[in-house]
DNA sequence: ATGAAAGCGCTAACAC
DNA sequence: GTGTTAGCGCTTTCAT
């Protein structure tokens, strides 16, 4: 059922009817009758104008596209589902893609996403590259979680530096000098970030930084599990681990009963990413939580901002919080 | 930058332009010298054909939508990713869409994704109604996990009759006569197949089956800790919880926590839906565990066949695997 | 108060 | 081997 065919059927023109259906009856003066005439007929054969063809001639879609590495970790996937939400409240439809934190994947991605004609885009890049980012079409776009602050875009991020050292000085406080960081994809402004905020923190306390205790290169369980695997083998063993993700920490935990290491007792552990099965988890896992919500919030907030010409703030850091909870062992 | 503007450039006409960039420079005999001009500038130019105009054109869109109640719940963020993986892999761009559990967010959404031409659509409806399902569009629907035996649409499911029927000997067969079923969204099928299967396993060992002993209403955390509180007041107290789902698994585990209530000693849990951190929770949980990635395999076959009018089966069961570990003590 | 006609960017039937 | 033209379904300019 087409526009015109609607038209056809009611002796009317297709000009008439598509002003109706839009909500601009009083602007051109249609007749109440003829308006209730269009309305009825409408609902009745349940007619769908195509977005296709109306996206076609506005050129615009209403559509934002969101593009996230991995759907499956629930950090990405809470946060997908929070900025589903605020879109939706602006009118805007979200198309989500996961790109198996490739960077090929995610190029080919957005060349879809783009010949779709979105009219914005959220994103956070899987990895360090930005080559297949410069060249983008110029459409408002805001990068969440992940960023480059050398390039111009606008984004949203947890502030990362402060969360690793908020972490570490937590451990440094609780008697643990001697301290493992089991990191994430290395070139991710996170994983960076947490890192300087770790050495800070160290060297705030007065303890030298050992690369040999800096492990890891995946916000993955696998991760986790060989990097707690090759610590447990040193000859000097750390007291606490600071794991840089969940998906590490799980395998952390994985590995640990495995070994019959005892978290806290053996060793202790904080994480970075807060999530609903830590304080089941044996023990209950002290973390550094993300403010998701917030971050969704703020994304959405900046992009329409975006959207509609008004002026934007590029760098946008929300503080992370601590939660404390059983798998730090206070040894002072 | 359109075709038109490509031709233009080159001297061509459009027709020609677009069939070297779709492939066709054979079938039509178009020069060498042509063909490499064309590609060579559309590549210079970075050509990227507007998919809105190909499929307005075309007729079809390559889009596959998907439906899902709850991408935070990890069950469905691994059938999305699976599903994503499969439908990339037949070359179609999968639209995923969270309809917060709401039958009426989902019949927007449908209509949503309806107007954009979806040429074919994998959902797991939230609810137990179907008069939204009935006047769909015709074009080819696959349900997942969800499903209404009584319409005719194709369906992929895990046996949860089966499923139920496995916990709940197994509880029996460890000793426990009084078994507390916690179940979630009342009318959908997985829910009443799993109760159904429980029902059976308790009647198949000569136990009655008590009303009072079926508790809950949603697949959600709060749902299972406040069925966790309800059951800790009984009377006469069970000795076995049977959970249907994993986040009331996660709220269960919290109730107990925070009631100093212990898993397996005090009453031992078994859990629908295998979750990665089931291995490191305390107590490890027993699980009947769903193949998520067979469903979402099988889910594309059968859409992909539908999609080229081959024929295909309407009920497809994926039997689920119960998973042994430490949250069911051995009472006999 | 309503309509005719053009055009968004693409492809295909039908020329030559 | 390549081009002309029409049309997918919609909105809008310009006319009446």
């Amino acid at each position: 059922m087409t526009v015109h065919e609607l038209a056809t059927k009611l002796n009317l023109s297709s000009t008439t009817v598509s002003r109706v259906l839009n909500g601009k009856s009083k602007r051109y003066r249609i007749s109440a009758k003829t308006e209730q005439l269009v309305m009825e007929t409408a609902k009745a054969y349940n007619f769908r104008p195509s977005h296709l063809a109306r996206s076609l001639r506005l050129q615009q879609t209403h559509t934002v596209g969101l593009v996230i590495p991995d759907v499956s970790n629930p950090f990405f996937a809470s946060l997908a589902k929070r900025l589903e939400v605020e879109l939706r409240r602006e009118g805007k439809f979200m198309m989500l893609c996961d790109t198996l934190a490739s960077t090929s994947l995610e190029e080919e991605t957005l060349k879809i996403l783009f010949s779709r004609q979105i009219d914005g885009l959220i994103i956070a890049p899987s990895g360090g590259e930005t080559q297949h980012l410069v060249e983008l079409p110029e459409i408002p776009i805001v990068m969440i979680d992940r960023y480059f602050p050398e390039m111009e875009f606008d984004f949203v991020s947890s502030d990362n530096y402060r969360g690793g050292l908020l972490a570490t000085e937590y451990l440094i406080k609780k008697g643990h000098p001697r301290i493992v960081c089991i990191q994430g994809t290395k070139d991710t402004m996170p994983n960076k970030e947490r890192v300087r905020g770790y050495k800070q923190a160290l060297e705030n306390a007065g303890i030298r930084f050992e690369p040999g205790l800096l492990l890891g290169n995946e916000f993955s369980i696998d991760n986790g599990h060989s990097a707690f695997n090759e610590l447990a083998n040193m000859e000097q063993k750390p007291t606490a681990i600071f794991s840089l993700g969940n998906p590490i920490t799980m395998g952390v935990l994985k590995a640990a009963g495995e070994l019959k290491i005892s978290i806290p007792n053996d060793i202790s552990l904080i994480s970075f990413d807060e999530q609903p099965y830590f304080d089941i988890t044996s023990p209950p896992i002290t973390t550094i939580s993300q403010q998701i919500d917030e971050m969704g919030t703020r994304a959405v907030e900046l992009l329409m901002n975006k959207m509609n010409s008004r002026p934007t703030t590029q760098a946008n850091f929300i503080d992370p919080v601590l939660i404390e909870r059983d798998s730090v062992l206070d040894v002072r």
